[in-house]
DNA sequence: CGTGTTTGACCGGCGC
DNA sequence: GCGCCGGTCAAACACG
């Protein structure tokens, strides 16, 4: 999946004042980066009195922290916006739903039964699947609380392990292979809470190998623990409590976790502060 | 040494 | 009741 191609990743941070020591000019056109800061490490080379130094220093210190502040502002509105496309998603899928539940199964019978439980329960919101094959010895309490939903994630060529990077910590507690898939299925636990009840099954798609599936199962409390993987299991009965300040600051935390562990995104914003800067500098030469 | 993974054993539901 | 099957447990193991 290109998520590049969904958001647009030039940013639009405070980082002037980065540019306020550079007054050589540059040709724009021609020079690289290198050259663009060497004017910038050469103002570096004079030296500064400590007082110029410490309210460079605090300068510098409020810069980071008003970029600290939009990126925090980008995330919170990344997530919002993740919210509300899954909640399109989701009434799409339940629409589909509605046709698929109408298939008749092969499955087990009470393979069958369940599913179509979690349908009605779940306002069609399950991913709904003619290979679905949940099955569940739960408590009938909790069958109706619980919530299941797929992900299929397409993985590179050579990569064998059944790893789904989506954010969230798991701890593998089993594997097994399965009757209808000579590929062999992981079961994960969510690591972020004890009592994190949200499972995760993943396995190679019978059809393409090189795609993931991964099923989540089940609900973060919303007591003891605040969100820990429940991923995509909320529907317009018992959304999560999204909308509250506490919530919205661990969601904003743990995007932020996860992104700034990924070196791919740290590359991304590098290069996109970078051309910033490099467009800045520009416009402000010409 | 703490944490996470592996893997065989075990358990419970279901069909026959 | 028995066997099959999916799911879970937990001891052993690997790794940083």
């Amino acid at each position: 999946m290109d998520y590049s191609s969904w958001v647009d990743t030039s940013l639009d941070l405070n980082i002037s004042s980065i540019r306020v020591k550079s007054e050589a000019p540059v040709d724009a056109g021609r020079s690289g980066m290198a050259k663009e800061l060497k004017p910038t490490f050469m103002d570096f080379q004079t030296k500064p009195s400590s007082k110029e130094e410490t309210g460079a220093l605090v300068e510098e210190l409020n810069r980071v922290g008003e970029e600290n502040r939009k990126l925090t502002e980008m995330l919170t509105v990344i997530c919002e916006s993740y919210n509300a496309l899954r909640g399109q998603l989701m009434d799409y899928m339940s629409k589909n739903g509605e046709k698929d539940r109408l298939a008749p199964s092969k499955k087990r019978k009470s393979e069958s039964s369940h599913n179509n439980n979690n349908n009605i329960a779940m306002n069609g919101n399950s991913e709904s699947s003619s290979t679905d094959e949940e099955s569940s010895k739960k408590p009938r309490e909790e069958i109706i609380k619980d919530k299941i939903s797929k992900a299929y994630v397409r993985t590179e060529a050579g990569d064998t392990s059944l790893t789904v990077k989506d954010g969230y910590q798991w701890r593998k507690y089993g594997q097994k292979v399965t009757r209808d898939n000579p590929c062999p299925r992981a079961y994960f636990k969510c690591s972020f809470a004890p009592s994190c009840p949200v499972k995760k099954k993943v396995q190679r798609s019978i059809d393409d190998q090189s795609v993931l599936v991964a099923t989540y199962e089940g609900r973060a409390q919303s007591s003891s623990s605040v969100n820990g993987g429940n991923t995509s299991n909320d529907d317009k009965s018992s959304k999560p409590r999204t909308d509250t300040p506490e919530v919205q600051k661990f969601l904003v935390e743990q995007m932020a976790s996860s992104l700034t562990k990924d070196p791919n995104f740290t590359a991304a914003l590098v290069a996109a502060i970078s051309g910033r800067m490099f467009q800045q500098n520009n416009s402000e030469k010409w």
